[in-house]
RNA sequence: GGGGGUGCGCCGGAGUUGGAGAGCCGGGCCAGACUGUAAAUCUGGUGUCUCUGACUGAAUAGGUUCGAAUCCUAUCACCCCCA
């Protein structure tokens, strides 16, 4: 993997890069759709290369590991050739399930035991089988598995969950550097820093994530409930440290302010579940504001979903119709407000880069801000 | 035309066989939530008002009774059977 960072915003932190991968590459800052099961739930890949513009995208290895299982991915000889997207991919590593899934698993020095959500079944997964699974799965890039921590977060837990989380990583650095892809392409690995909200721990995470020194770094444990600011502080703290010439991924961030604001501190990356997610439970994004499509007032409404939107979609369906097939449970609802929300923020990301690559990128960021967060 | 039955919430169902319903379940509807996806999910509201409390309410109109959704009479609507 081969990273470059091609421009700085003169008044903020924000930077413009290029990420190579050997499925092709990707030109940051970058939001990447979550694709839990191996898909980007409601779209098809050719809808999410083609209207959405995605460059890239994420699985999870402890879903794919239960279902369909690590055997049938390698017999489908990875998961690109498996769910037919050819371009990048990125693998979170479970690290995620150990808070969303806190009430079905026990963490112990040598690992995480989980009992299935889907038929009760334990497994563990240590760093070690997290890479194993994770070659086999074959994304792009992939992730040390970590614990990620609740908020609030007691500073005593906080402190042991971190010393756990860094020798987690050493032993997933370890273990990836003993064992090859078997795909015939390249992965590489980014360990995560924690920490909680607490500075001493996030600044010392930092240091010794960075001293891991891999391709790329990544932020955990954030957008778990704390206020943004708190978000926005631990970020700049962190990004301080990481260095710039790595690209920084802030894991599960965020809204498009989110986004936005933690462009200005330096990510590169970003992924989270709300587009889609939220899509399906009818709140689309838009530059002006947010609708929540199920409203009343939007019933007899048969203006476009979104004028402005790059998917054409958004531009022929009315708010009306939309509407009308969110209320009536009706599959192309999804489809319809996934590909508008999705293509909404990489719109916004690739917006972001243009000003950052033009230098007027933090003026940009404070006109677009004002309005993000409306209610339409 | 004759006989029998049933009527309460926006809808469906349950329940109430003279003793305190603004009241059960589901749906609908109206809102809200959702951040490395146990989520096409979850939470709340859904008679009226001057709203920490009141008022009205069991098809409609009367009647019996200390007390009626429950019993009686009439009317209306719907369902079933016979002609």
């Amino acid at each position: 993997m081969k990273f470059e960072v091609q421009s700085t915003d003169p008044a903020s932190n924000a930077r413009a890069g290029k990420l190579e991968t050997d499925h092709g590459s990707i030109l940051t800052p970058i939001f990447m759709p979550v694709g839990t099961a191996g898909t980007v739930k409601g779209l098809h890949q050719k809808e999410l290369d083609e209207v959405v513009k995605a460059q890239i995208i994420l699985g999870n290895t402890y879903h794919l590991y239960l279902r369909p299982g690590t055997e049938t991915i390698r017999k489908a000889g990875g998961l690109h050739k498996f769910n037919g997207w050819t371009k990048p991919m990125l693998t979170d590593s479970g690290g995620y399930q150990v808070y969303s899934l806190s009430q079905r698993r026990k963490i112990k020095e040598e690992g995480v035991t989980f009992r299935s959500h889907i038929d009760g079944s334990s497994h563990v997964f240590t760093p070690e089988t997290a890479i194993d699974i994770q070659r086999e799965i074959g994304a792009d890039i992939i992730m040390a598995l970590d614990e990620c921590t609740p908020y609030p977060c007691e500073y005593g837990y906080a402190r042991k969950s971190l010393d756990l989380t860094h020798r987690w990583a050493k032993r997933c650095c370890d273990h990836f550097d003993k064992t090859t892809g078997r795909y015939g392409y390249n992965q590489t690995l980014f360990p995560i820093v924690q920490g909680s909200t607490y500075k001493d721990l996030r600044q010392e995470s930092a240091e010794k994530i960075a001293e891991l020194d891999r391709e790329g770094n990544a932020i955990g444990g954030l957008s778990v409930g704390e206020p943004a600011d708190k978000m926005y502080e631990v970020t700049e703290w962190v990004c301080e440290i990481l260095p710039k010439e790595k690209p920084r991924y802030l894991m599960g961030v965020g809204t498009p302010t989110n986004l936005l604001e933690c462009i200005a501190l330096g990510i590169d990356m970003f992924d989270c579940v709300l587009p889609t997610r939220n899509a399906r439970h009818g709140l689309l994004y838009t530059s002006n504001g947010t609708i929540n499509i199920k409203n009343l007032k939007w019933k007899n409404d048969f203006s476009p979903i979104d004028e402005n939107s790059t998917a054409h979609t958004s531009r022929f369906y009315s708010k009306a119709y939309l509407r009308h097939l969110i209320h009536s449970k009706e599959i192309l609802g999804a489809q319809i407000a996934s590909i508008h929300n999705l293509s909404f923020f990489l719109w916004l990301v690739g917006e972001a880069r243009q000003h950052i690559l033009d230098g007027d990128f933090a003026e940009w960021k404070q006109m677009m801000v004002q309005n993000l967060d409306v209610r339409l």
